[in-house]
DNA sequence: CTCCAGGACACTT
DNA sequence: AAGTGTCATGGA
């Protein structure tokens, strides 16, 4: 199905956000910028196309597929979509910055990096997706999944028609069947048979996204619904958590978060296997590091500090 | 050919 | 419960 939509173009200062450090950290795989050189992103939230267009320094104008009803709405969304009302200055503790200067140093000018606050299903099929490979892999399965599976939209950009695809829906991933799926999963069909598995949960309900944001949940035991899923281990789970349920405290670990810990906080080691054990020791670790509620949040942003600034990778 | 990429899981101790 | 080997796939 094919639709030509109106776009209508909003301004909106955004002088604090770090847009493309938010879009291309590795917490989202769907957005998308211009490769001509212009600061131009695009990507989907929810089924609105957006694009977003550096016009000064400070201020992009953002131009959407579906109207708001009015502006204040429009700065309503783009300000929960980006987490403005985190404050980034409550990010770390207070001590912070005194005990690790140098860290600190090198982690400051990526304090404008967002966690966004995606879309759950997104993000757990996303997420399911990540495990064991690299971000461009991960980018194209999810490139793959959403023209395979997802609604088609023809919207003008630049003055040139240009298309885009929605996430497909639970039902449609629940209808699919492995064969199929294994061509948007890296050809891995236990990959595509666990995400069509928890596709069917979703859609029927068995598994319950939302109530897993309630912050009356405990941590432990959204992770544990999750857990309980084939193909979802505390990592992918955690990664969920924070970047498709809002919960700033869950804090996933992988080779990269283990080399930062072992090298800028001398926390674990290194070559040690990342057991389930460890895992956890792991995190109680970063937790006293760390401020606790928002453990996650300036997780990530170690995280992409330590891939930009140590090993410089442009991947993502 | 080897190693790596934002791991998960079954199978021994 | 905790540790260890295996699985799976494409790209560098």
């Amino acid at each position: 199905m094919t639709q030509t939509e109106k776009l209508k173009t909003v301004k909106k200062d955004l002088r604090s956000i770090d847009i493309e450090g938010s879009l291309f950290s590795g917490q989202c795989f769907r957005w998308d910028y211009l490769r001509n050189g212009k600061q131009i992103y695009f990507g989907v939230i929810d089924d609105n196309i957006f694009i977003i267009k550096k016009a000064k320094q400070t201020s992009y104008t953002i131009t959407t597929s579906k109207n708001f009803s009015h502006d204040e709405a429009f700065h309503e969304f783009m300000n929960n979509y980006f987490c403005l009302d985190i404050d980034p200055n409550e990010l770390f503790p207070v001590e912070f910055s005194e005990r690790y200067p140098g860290i600190w140093k090198l982690i400051k000018p990526y304090l404008g990096l967002k966690i966004l606050r995606q879309n759950a299903f997104e993000t757990l099929i996303t997420f399911m997706c990540a495990q064991g490979l690299g971000m461009k892999i991960i980018r194209r399965q999810i490139s793959y999944l959403a023209k395979e599976y997802g609604e088609q939209y023809t919207v003008p950009l630049e003055g040139k028609p240009f298309i885009y695809y929605g996430f497909p829906s639970p039902e449609t991933l629940a209808g699919t069947n492995p064969e199929s799926l294994r061509l948007c999963t890296n050809n891995n069909c236990i990959r595509a048979k666990n995400i069509i598995d928890a596709a069917k949960s979703v859609a029927s309900g068995v598994l319950d996204l939302e109530c897993l944001k309630d912050p009356e949940m405990p941590l432990e035991t959204a992770r544990k619904r999750l857990c309980a899923h084939s193909g979802i281990g505390y990592k992918i789970a955690d990664c969920i958590l924070l970047f498709g349920l809002h919960r700033f405290s869950a804090f996933p670990i992988d080779t990269h978060v283990r080399q930062y810990l072992a090298s800028w906080f001398s926390v674990g080691d290194a070559l040690q296997t990342l057991t389930q054990k460890n895992y956890l020791f792991l995190q109680d670790q970063a937790l006293r590091l760390l401020k606790p509620e928002f453990a996650g949040f300036a997780g990530h942003i170690l995280f992409h500090s330590w891939r930009k600034e140590i090993k410089h990778l442009t991947t993502y």
